[in-house]
DNA sequence: ATAGGTGCAAAGCATTTGCCGCGGT
DNA sequence: ACCGCGGCAAATGCTTTGCACCTAT
């Protein structure tokens, strides 16, 4: 059955190819921000078929195509993740590395008033906030050994994003 | 006489080279948010005797020495500005690449509201805007020859910092 | 049929690092 | 004198690309 994802592919008049369906698919079910070696890595799963270079150029093309968005969170690769539910940003566990979404409406007219004020229309813009999970203990991480700086892990967190 | 720079690398007791103190110098001069490339080209301009490795290097520890702060506005490479004057963000010019700082207190406040309410103590963040100037459109005055897609100029506009 | 997609490996970029002579404290 | 610093060029790590073949439309 088609991905949602591939669904706007064909919207766009894309030209379907195995490879571009299997990525498609991946980044359909993909609940978190994948980063290229990740998708790849996912994607091979399903078809050995796909080169990393493929992957690479899909994700470019999807992203011009305004079909997923590129995200940098640090650690010099790109991630991404599909655009769609309106505007949201994101907060990254320093400790683990876990992204989380979220959105505040509220918020967003007051950037509009910000950048109004410098004389300016917002087009976009880029939020992130870095923070700590708010343990009992005045400590980072419960039990797990903290390691000085871990790497992103990215879990999907739906229960938590809002 | 010594750069602004230069006092907090003897504060923080580094050895201060010739090298080191160009480049503390042309920082301590920088009013916008060069990028290595162009640091170099500037300390190159005062004193041939550096490569841009060392650049690197200087930048590098002066980041985690807290005296400077690495950006990144898209682009691929890292700008750098001088940790000070309180937290402040950045509003990007996206047809000119100027970047305007500004800062807003009370937003602050809002987004470590936004976090507690994740369950999370907020430790830094990162704010962006994107946005066009708002020009002719119906006020005299002004008539900026908006280029398509101008490369990043950044050109230092602390008039409008507020 | 044919414009465009893909794999593979090589090329590009920004940034880092090994080696070793040199300079600050 | 000693340890760290700086120059140079080679090494990295992520991403892009040239080329020849392959495949949706």
């Amino acid at each position: 059955m088609e991905s949602r994802i591939e669904l706007l592919c064909v919207e766009r008049g894309l030209k379907m190819t195995g490879q571009r369906r299997v990525i498609a698919r991946v980044l359909s079910d993909a609940g978190d921000h994948p980063d290229v070696e990740e998708l790849y890595r996912r994607a091979a799963a399903m078809d050995p078929r796909i080169s990393i270079a493929t992957v690479y150029r899909t994700v470019r093309l999807f992203e011009e195509r305004g079909i997923l968005e590129r995200r940098d969170f640090g650690g010099g690769r790109a991630r991404y993740e599909p655009t769609e539910h309106g505007h949201h940003h994101h907060l990254i566990d320093i400790d683990s590395g876990r992204v989380i979404e979220f959105s505040d409406p509220e918020h967003e007219r007051v950037l509009a008033v910000i950048a109004a004020r410098l004389g300016f229309d917002l087009v976009s813009h880029r939020l992130e906030l870095f923070g700590r999970r708010q343990d009992s203990a005045g400590r980072p991480a419960s039990h797990a050994t903290s390691e000085p700086s871990a790497p992103p892990v990215d879990t999907a967190s739906p229960g938590l994003t809002r």
